[in-house]
DNA sequence: CTTTGCAAG
DNA sequence: CTTGTAAAG
């Protein structure tokens, strides 16, 4: 695999900066209507440009993650969320919020021949949390947990070792109404951040999910009003800057610097997807040194069948 | 109002003896198709006669009571029970299982010109029980429950004196799996008797509802295989057995004696109401001195919003 | 099998 | 607003 000039100079920069000039650019969402208040102008959907199939340096990608919130498995399969899934044929498939555990996944998921190995990690509480990871290949091996007893008996983390990487499907704790929760999802966020940090001293890490944060003012569309409210407080934010800070990159924003209404959750309430009143809650973080090997990552932000849409990283490895 | 004959021959029997010969007959449902084990057979389902308008006496009916047991009266209204009402057009309208109180009914019920006159009784416990009881012309008064305050916290008893009698609208409660609820169930037979006969002594009574009981072996599809199911325990029957031993009548089955087949409840399980796997449950339990009052009792087992049917009586008062 | 309420998001 | 659960029937 030859080194390209594009990767040379992404692993020259120092402060993180992210590549910007040759990769696809997705029109702004315009301003229209109203525009008073924060919110009174429409919030175009985020249009994904062409898929990008290649690196700056030229190399084809040949492993796809897709990673969806299907919030609630079983519902999920029955408004056909199967479907969507066998087009995309991704080579692995990340799920979070399954709310069940292997036993209850609907027959149909289980025996897809896309997909013969399957891990599910199922919450203590029946019902609630829970997540999935389903590969065309085996893995070296899946473990279960982040390493925290006291943090692993919802369900929410699985990490499958990949010949050449680890790769990490995460659910990460909302901190609930009332923020009742964030002291927790600190210590969460900790463990997390550990986890991956202890993973990347052996191979890069691919991290996919819900990780429960709009990092930044475009990340959602209200920002002032949900100062304070789970998922954009200044703790959640600071923590996934950690990560960032930490030898991560945010691999959409990576590729799309201050592109805005790119969403990946909206609200049942009031209607909120119809005016695309969203948040990107689903991320894939990737090691910083395996960004060169980065062709594109996609939000599906059309595709029904959640709260949240699917996400999928296209990687030349 | 001359005395009729069929009013006095029906007055001079001692032992409860219904009328026959010139009431309606349904047809009884065809023996059809295996015929092994009971409940291999077909029950067919049976088809109301026409109405009978008059009494046998020639008066025509000016009193219409519809008894429903809706199973949660917001369901039933999204299911469009209300436009069945509306059509049937009885005078007073008596609902059980409403699974709500007063303050939860749907606006489009409590708008009804043709019920001014509403009356709900709600359970302490939300969304279990309720009764309700709608009126077309304002009654004399209307009391909550059934005089013991340790059987009247699941709102199962409304009380309304018309003019010429007394309308009670009752929800039995059920003695629950593995009848957990029997001993509570008899007292509360014990109770409603007593509250009836309390009532009798000053005018005559008529009570609708879901007793929660099926009578006879005829009043339910597999008495066999429920000897000791709620709604057909000994305890159970044998307290409604007293009731028509103290002044009271079964009015659809001492117009209709012997009919089988004729049912007012399917279990939602198993596709029972399909199969017409069925019990009767629900009643217009008249004064025994308003019998020669009383024109027919229909049970409209065609009309759908619920796991119970609604049935009419129609009275020449 | 269906309705409630509830917790959670 | 939607998912799941439980209790109840």
């Amino acid at each position: 695999m030859p080194k390209r000039s594009r990767k040379e100079a992404a692993e020259g920069e120092e402060e993180g900066e992210p590549a910007r000039s040759h990769w696809p650019q997705a029109p702004a969402g315009r301003r229209g209507g109203r525009g008073q208040a924060e919110g009174a102008e429409p919030a175009l959907l985020y249009q994904d440009p062409p898929l990008r199939e290649v690196t700056p340096g030229g190399q084809r990608f040949n492993f796809k993650v897709t990673s969806w919130n299907v919030d609630g498995l079983r519902a999920w399969v029955r408004k056909g969320g199967l479907q969507w899934v066998q087009e995309d044929a991704p080579d692995v498939l990340l799920l979070q919020e399954t709310k069940c555990g292997g036993g209850q996944v609907p027959p149909e998921l289980q025996r897809l021949p896309q997909f013969p190995h399957q891990f599910w990690a199922g919450a203590a509480r029946a019902g609630y949390s829970g997540v999935g990871l389903l590969a065309r290949e085996r893995p070296i091996s899946v473990t279960h947990g982040i390493g925290d007893p006291s943090l692993d008996a919802e369900g929410r983390i699985l990490t499958a070792e990949l010949p050449s990487l680890f790769l990490v499907c995460a659910y990460v704790p909302n901190s609930g109404r009332g923020l009742t929760r964030l002291a927790e999802r600190q210590r969460w966020d900790r463990a997390l951040r550990a986890h991956l940090t202890r993973l990347d001293a052996s191979k890069p890490v691919l991290l996919g999910g819900d990780l429960n944060v709009a990092y930044e003012e475009l990340d959602l569309r209200h920002p002032r009003a949900n100062r304070r409210s789970p998922g954009f407080t200044n703790e959640e934010r600071e923590a996934f800057g950690e990560l960032l800070g930490g030898g991560f990159i945010d691999s959409f924003r990576f590729l799309y610097p201050g592109v805005p209404n790119a969403f990946t959750f909206w609200t049942y309430l009031g209607g909120a997807r119809g005016r695309n009143v969203g948040w990107r809650l689903d991320y894939f973080v990737l090691s910083r040194r395996l960004r060169g090997a980065l062709c594109d990552c996609k939000i599906r932000n059309q595709v029904l069948g959640s709260d949240h849409c699917p996400i999928s990283i296209y990687l030349a490895l």
